[in-house]
RNA sequence: GCUGCUGUAGCUCAGAGGUAGAGCACUCCCUUGGUAAGGGAGAGGUCGAGAGUUCAAUUCUCUCCAGCAGCACCA
C-alpha cells in the first residue's frame, strides 16, 4: 500500500498508509486525543474525521479546544439534529438546506402550518433526546443517479434539486447522524455525544423563499444560536439584552437625541441634544486632523453621471445611487446627476486643479463628506444603517515610497481618536492581494511590504486576510470591541493606484516626468452617523462629560433659591459648561430621577443652605452620595473635565 | 430586496363591525418639598395611506408606505 507522508503542527512528520482517516491518526497520537478529536485541519481545509487521506499534507487535529473548527461544527451539527427532531416529530415535513450563521444556524422546512413556539420547545427537546443518544455520525460518496434515485424514493423534491445544482464532477456526499440522512458536503463531527446539549437555543421561525425565489413554495425557517459551553450562551443570551437595553434607538428617543420619520426613511432629524454630540465629536475629528497634517475642503452633493461614469462606480453601484434628473427648458438633453455616494472621485477633481509638483505630496485632503447611497430598505437600521450620512473621509495623494509613512501616521492618528474616545481595544485585518486583480506582482509586493511594515512597527497585532483586498491594491480594516464585547469595522485604510488612473492624476517628478499619484483612501470614525450609534450603546448613554449634551442641571430644592440657581447657570455657561437651570416647581427627587434618566453627569442641587454658604451639593450620574463644593472649585473643576482630551 | 410580524395620544400599550381608552409625558391649580416619580383637575387621536366589501370600516379584504426580527446586501 502507497505511504503518504503527514506533517504536524510541531514540525515533525510521519508516513501512513494512504486512504488514513484523520480518526486514525489521532488515535494513533494517543487515546485521549483520539477522543477528544472533533476534525482536522488538512493544509487550508477542514477535514472530517472520516475522510480518507490520500495525499502529503499538513495535518493538525482539532478538538473543542480550537474555537472555529468547534464552532463551525457543533452549528452545523446542530442544523441536521434539529432536522432530523422535525422530521422525527412530524414525518411529512420535507427538509431543504441548513447552513451555519454568525451565532449559530438555521434551517429552512417545507411544511402547511407554521411552527408555534410550542414546537420550538418540543424540538429543543428531541435535539437534547438524539445527542444524549451519542448517535454515530457516517458519511459515504454515493453515485448521482443513486443519490437522485434515493430522494425520490424518500419523497424529498428539494435533495434531488439540490444535487442538480451541484456541478457534473462534484461528489455527492452523504451524512448520517444515527438513522437520519441527509445530504452534505461537511465536514462533521464523530457523533451527536460531542455536541453540548446545554449550549444552544432555538431563537424563532421566520419565513424565506427556496434559494430566495418568490415563485417557489414558501417555507419556514427555524433560527438557533450555538456556542461551546453554557456559559458562553448564557453569555451571548446576557449579551443580547443588555444590547437591547443600550439600543441607541431607545437611548436615543429617550435624550432626546435624533428622530426619524417615514418621509425620509434612512436619514436623521438630528435634536438639539444629539446635535451638540454630533458637533463635539465633528470639532475634535476637525482639530485632529489638522494636528496630523490634513487640509479639510468641501465638494458638491450633486455630481453629473459622467464622474461616475469616469469613476466606474455608474457601472458598479448605480442601483445603490439617488439619482437626480434635470430638465432645463433649454437644455439640448435631460441632465443625469447622482447624490454622492462618496467622495473619492470629487477629492481627484480637487487633486486635478493646477499642475501638481512631487513637492505638494503627501497632500492629504480630508472631507467631512455628505454621502447618498440607497440601501435596500431591509438593511436600515436606527443610526447603524442610513441612507444619507457623512463620512469623517480622506484621501492622501502620495508617491510609493511614501506609502509606508503615510500608512504609519494613520493608524498612529486612528489609535490616538479610538483612545481619546474611550475604545482601548482594536484590531488590524490586513487584507491582501486577490487573485483577479490588476498590476503586477513587484508593484504588489511593494505596496504590501509597506503596509506591513507600517503596521510592524506600531507594534499592534495583525490579522492576515489573504486575497481579500480590492482588486487593485491592499487595504486595512480597523475593528474595535466595544463595552460589551461586539466588534465594529469602523476605520479603513486603502491604497488605490486605480482611480487616479482613471481620473486622470498626475503630477511632476523631479525629473520633470508626469507621473500617477498613489491614492490612499482612509477613514476612521467610517461615519457620524454610525459612530454615534456606536458611541451611545457602547456608553449606554452615559456619554464623558467633554461629549455629554446636557453636561450640568443645577435645580433648586425651595423657590427661594431660584435667583442663586440662574446665576450658577450663568457662571458656568460663561466658562463653557453646558448647563442648564431647572426651577420648576417639583421636589428635589422628581428633579433628580428626570436628570438621572436623561443621563445628565452632573446634577448640582441648591438648596437655602447652599444660598446661605454660596456652594453647590453636586450629585453624579449612577452615584448616591453627594459632594459640596464652592463655586470657584466647581468651576475650576469642571472645566477641567470638559476639557477635551486633545487638548487636555 | 426577500420572509415573517407590527403600525391606535409625544412615549409604552389595551380595545371593538356602530368613528376610542390606560399609565407616563404635557397644561393649569394646590403643595416649598434635601438627592431616582407629592396630590388634583384639564387638554390631547382623519386609529400609517389608498381602494374594496358593508346600511355602517379604525376593526374584514387587497394594494402601498414605514418600522421590527432574520436573511441577502454594505463602493
Amino acid at each position: 500500500m502507497a505511504q503518504i507522508s503527514l506533517t504536524f503542527p510541531d514540525g515533525n512528520s510521519r508516513d501512513f498508509d494512504a486512504g488514513v482517516t484523520a480518526a486514525d491518526v489521532a488515535a494513533s497520537i494517543s487515546k485521549s486525543l483520539g477522543k477528544k478529536a472533533i476534525s482536522a485541519r488538512l493544509d487550508d481545509a477542514h477535514w472530517d474525521l472520516q475522510w480518507p487521506i490520500e495525499h502529503d499534507a499538513r495535518i493538525a487535529i482539532n478538538t473543542m479546544d480550537d474555537e472555529a473548527a468547534a464552532l463551525e461544527l457543533i452549528r452545523h451539527d446542530l442544523a441536521h439534529v434539529m432536522a432530523r427532531a422535525v422530521q422525527e416529530i412530524w414525518p411529512d415535513v420535507k427538509v431543504t438546506i441548513g447552513p451555519v450563521t454568525e451565532h449559530g444556524w438555521f434551517y429552512d422546512f417545507d411544511r402547511s402550518e407554521p411552527f408555534t413556539p410550542e414546537d420550538l420547545g418540543a424540538i429543543e427537546k428531541k435535539m437534547r433526546e438524539i445527542i444524549n443518544a451519542r448517535d454515530p455520525v457516517r458519511t459515504e460518496i454515493w453515485d448521482r443517479a443513486r443519490a437522485i434515485a434515493h430522494y425520490e424514493a424518500e419523497g424529498e423534491p428539494f435533495k434531488v434539486e439540490l444535487i442538480d445544482r451541484i456541478p457534473g464532477d462534484a461528489p455527492i456526499r452523504m451524512y448520517w447522524h444515527g438513522p437520519w440522512q441527509d445530504l452534505c458536503r461537511g465536514p462533521h463531527l464523530a457523533h451527536t455525544g460531542q455536541l453540548p446539549g446545554d449550549a444552544f437555543k432555538l431563537m424563532g421561525v421566520s419565513g424565506a423563499y427556496w434559494f430566495g425565489d418568490v415563485n417557489r413554495p414558501q417555507l419556514q425557517r427555524i433560527q438557533g444560536v450555538a456556542f461551546r459551553t453554557k456559559a458562553d450562551l448564557a453569555a451571548h443570551l446576557t449579551m443580547l439584552e443588555e444590547a437591547a437595553r443600550r439600543d441607541h434607538r431607545k437611548l436615543g428617543r429617550e435624550m432626546d437625541l435624533f428622530h426619524m420619520q417615514e418621509e425620509a426613511p434612512g436619514q436623521v432629524f438630528w435634536h438639539p441634544n444629539g446635535w451638540n454630540i454630533y458637533t463635539t465629536l465633528q470639532d475634535y475629528m476637525r482639530r485632529k486632523q489638522r494636528a496630523y497634517g490634513y487640509s479639510e475642503i468641501n465638494t458638491p452633493q450633486i455630481v453629473d453621471r459622467k464622474l461616475w461614469e469616469a469613476s466606474g462606480h455608474w457601472d458598479k453601484y448605480q442601483e445603490n445611487m439617488f439619482i437626480v434628473e434635470v430638465d432645463e427648458e433649454h437644455a439640448r438633453e435631460k441632465a443625469v446627476n447622482a447624490l454622492k455616494p462618496m467622495n473619492c472621485p470629487c477629492h481627484v477633481q480637487v487633486f486635478n486643479q493646477g499642475l501638481k509638483s512631487y513637492r505638494d505630496l503627501p497632500l492629504r485632503l480630508a472631507e467631512f463628506g455628505a454621502c447618498s447611497r440607497y440601501e435596500p430598505s431591509g438593511a436600515l437600521h436606527g443610526l447603524m444603517r442610513v441612507r444619507g450620512f457623512t463620512q469623517d473621509d480622506a484621501h492622501i495623494f502620495c508617491t510609493e515610497d511614501q506609502i509606508e509613512s503615510e500608512c504609519a501616521g494613520f493608524i498612529d492618528m486612528l489609535a490616538s481618536v479610538y483612545r481619546d474616545l474611550g475604545f482601548d481595544r482594536f484590531d488590524i485585518k490586513f487584507s491582501t492581494r486577490p487573485e483577479k486583480r490588476v498590476g503586477t506582482d513587484e508593484s504588489w509586493d511593494y505596496v504590501e511590504n509597506a503596509l506591513e511594515n507600517a503596521i510592524k512597527a506600531t507594534g499592534h497585532p495583525y490579522e492576515l486576510d489573504e486575497g481579500e483586498g480590492a482588486f487593485y491594491g491592499p487595504k486595512l480594516d480597523f475593528k474595535l470591541t466595544d463595552a460589551i464585547g461586539r466588534e465594529w469595522q469602523l476605520g479603513t485604510f486603502q491604497v488605490d493606484p486605480n482611480l487616479p488612473e482613471r481620473l486622470d492624476a498626475s503630477y511632476i517628478a523631479p525629473d520633470g516626468a508626469k507621473r500617477r499619484p498613489y491614492m490612499l483612501h482612509r477613514a476612521i470614525l467610517g461615519s457620524f452617523e454610525r459612530f454615534l450609534g456606536i458611541l451611545i450603546e457602547n456608553y449606554e448613554g452615559k456619554l464623558p462629560f467633554w461629549i455629554a449634551p446636557r453636561q450640568v442641571v443645577v435645580a433648586s430644592i425651595v423657590s427661594d433659591a431660584d435667583p442663586y440657581v440662574t446665576e450658577i447657570t450663568e457662571i458656568l455657561r460663561r466658562a463653557g459648561i453646558r448647563a442648564e437651570a431647572d426651577t420648576r416647581n417639583e421636589k428635589i427627587n422628581y428633579k433628580v430621577r428626570e436628570h438621572s434618566v436623561g443621563k445628565v453627569p452632573v446634577i448640582l442641587a441648591i438648596g437655602a443652605r447652599e444660598v446661605e454658604e454660596r456652594t453647590v451639593s453636586l450629585r453624579r450620574l449612577g452615584e448616591k452620595q453627594t459632594r459640596t463644593l464652592d463655586l470657584e472649585t466647581l468651576v475650576q473643576d469642571l472645566r477641567i473635565e470638559a476639557t477635551p482630551p486633545d487638548l487636555g
